[in-house]
DNA sequence: ACCTGAACACCGTTCAAGT
DNA sequence: ACCTGAACACCGTTCAAGT
């Protein structure tokens, strides 16, 4: 490991941070161990524990990356344009790195970064109109979409390992009978593969479209 | 453990499962280790592998039973009130059991309650006129919410194990000036608690407003 | 100041041996 | 048929010892 680029810079957290990032990258969270993570570092387990203060500690930190990605407008654009701006951003950073949608919306979200992040979506929302309940009760509302979205996918999409041998035929025959209707719409997206950003934005839509309802007629 | 009730029963898949949703009701999800699982029923971790292939074949026992549990009205049901009650049962079923948003939506179901439940909210909106692909991201994007909902709640709500120290009430203040909109808001929500049912039944009904509108327009 | 080696208290899982 | 004991290959974390 260390793909030698020249010597080695002095170990800091936000090495080790972004290393563990890079090997969740590449090999999957599960994989991210203290001992993996010293290895690829060019050290032992133990000798992270001189510049970060656990597993968590780097767990955090990696939280705190991920949502300093996500771009958040500025004042000037349109509320909504900015809640689906930063929506989509969001989406991309998940895209990208397929450890962090579940890794962010596991863990408490208190670090500066996280935190700023939601005073700026919170102020958006306030600027716009609405009340400090239905401001809370948006962010709520739209983040428990953009969270769950990645989650749920996999779920409704047919498995992409099934075999095309004669037995799978035929238990994919009984299931057309057991469950007609999950066939006919696993089907159309068999037919028709899923356009991923045009699922996200339908829900996404219908959220902003009625929270825009809220807005114009209060 | 095993508090004695009468002899014991013979073991088998069944009761590992139930016995594993009691340690994780009563311990957590992280305390449900196979160890433990067996000391619970009075019997070595590797004895379990008698009626139980792993694990992963306990958890997923779990997520079936917990998918079992949630009600799906018939068909004598208006679809969006079926949604609506589908929704209000799984919150509650998460709310008695803390572990189970996190694990359902953090696997594949492919069992056969979880098809026959995805069949049932399918052809429910398929019958109400949705076409399929529509039917589909609207499922995506109703459980989307449903899950997402469980864990985003913690991160809006202020810490419940907040010190009142003058320490805390100095980092609160600069958190006033850092944060305003998000003690804005936290405050609206400390003042009068917010009442879980009222945020989720917000953002809900945004979606499936939503979702009449596409029904009644099309 | 930073790193190593060895240890501790855990995991999930396998397997020969018992009954 | 089911269970046990012991082992294997792992974890995160601590700590004395080195440099």
């Amino acid at each position: 490991m260390r793909s030698g680029k020249g010597p080695r810079e002095t170990l800091d957290r936000e090495r080790v941070v972004r290393a563990a990032m890079d090997l969740a990258d590449e090999r999957g969270l599960d994989a991210l161990t203290m001992r993996e993570l010293g290895r690829k570092l060019g050290v032992e387990a133990a000798s992270l524990y001189n510049h970060v203060s656990g597993k968590d500690d780097v767990l955090d930190g990696m939280v705190e990356q991920v949502v300093a990605w996500i771009d958040v407008p500025g004042e000037d654009v349109d509320w909504k344009e900015a809640m689906r701006r930063r929506a989509v951003s969001a989406r991309a950073v998940f895209a990208r790195h397929p450890w962090a949608a579940g890794l962010v919306d596991s863990r408490e979200r208190r670090g500066p970064v996280s935190l700023s992040y939601a005073d700026q979506i919170l102020g958006t929302l306030l600027r716009a109109g609405f009340s400090p309940r239905v401001a809370g009760n948006a962010f709520l509302a739209l983040d428990s979409y953009i969270y769950g979205y990645e989650r749920q996918r996999a779920s409704i999409a047919p498995a992409d390992d099934v075999d095309t041998g004669d037995a799978a035929r035929e238990v994919l025959e009984a299931a057309r009978e057991a469950y007609p209707s999950l066939m006919l719409v696993a089907g159309e997206y068999a037919a028709e593969p899923s356009d991923d950003d045009t699922a996200f934005a339908f829900g996404l839509g219908l959220i902003l479209d009625g929270l825009e309802r809220l807005v114009d007629g209060g």
